[in-house]
DNA sequence: TATTCCGTTGACGTGAACGTAAAGCAAGAT
DNA sequence: ATCTTGCTTTACGTTCACGTCAACGGAATA
């Protein structure tokens, strides 16, 4: 018999409210059993939950990890299911995929700034006064 | 004088609607100007809608987002200012790179699942009957 | 002149993801 | 026996990011 948790340890270890826990129960999301009307969660609760956080972070709804998880658990459909399982799966990845390149965009457009800005700073060492061609980061268009 | 657009142009090109622009505005993150009482979006509205989007597509908050574009237009204030957006930049690029590892991880993961899949998938091709082993896949415990 | 487009400004509605009381049970400590 | 602590359910409230009318304005076209 594998470890369990209270609702309290997976708060604490998660950083989530007990709100939260029940919420995702509520949406189907977790299905702690109970001892007498309390909750207690297994292993896979908690690891339906690392997965659960960790798809909010990269921005997927609780009903795409609701879907997500529930492709984890292969229903009773035949190979037909199981094919478009496959379909969902990959456009998860896909998204996921996007998401990585507009992440790396998003950084390298960052990198700029607090170049532009440790430019500055550093010209400021040097001598007292601004130059005027510094003033404006450069990646969007004073127009 | 370089190109302008409407609000129609760029509702097309970037596939949002003409009352999110004018949420976006209205919440100080574009501004256009006017030619009567029409709005009518320079090259730099167009810039800063571009990482708007982007930025929404990686998961930052509009707040989030006016925050980081008011970084990229340099105010009055002098060097401790200055320094205060270069923390600001520091920390939206660490929380960019964390997202990054999350995605990847989820991608890890989705990547498995997918396997797992085409295994069964290909397993069914050779016998027509599934194995009991295949069963679940492995990457969440049964408990 | 009437119609038809675009565009405008309010103002209210909506769905997601929880927050926030309010009120109560059950078990152990004092 | 009461008190505290932890957990429960029920239910209404809140924030964000828009959607959805409604009613109107000017410009071009029929």
């Amino acid at each position: 018999m594998s470890r369990t948790y209270t609702i309290r340890e997976l708060t604490r270890e998660f950083s989530v409210t007990a709100r939260t826990l029940r919420f995702y129960e509520q949406e189907g999301l977790l299905s702690p059993s109970r001892r007498g009307q309390a909750r207690i969660y297994s292993g896979r609760d908690r690891a339906r939950l690392t997965l659960i956080l960790r798809g909010r972070r990269v921005g997927f709804s609780l009903a795409e990890m609701r879907e997500i998880l529930d492709l984890y658990t292969p229903g009773d459909g035949g190979m037909a299911q199981l094919a478009h399982s496959r379909d969902k799966f990959v456009q998860r990845i896909d998204a996921l995929e996007r998401q990585r390149r507009d992440i790396d965009e998003s950084l390298a457009e960052l990198k700029l700034g607090l170049e532009a800005i440790d430019h500055r700073l550093a010209e400021h060492q040097e001598t007292a006064r601004p130059s005027p061609r510094a003033i404006g980061f450069g990646m969007i268009p004073a127009d």
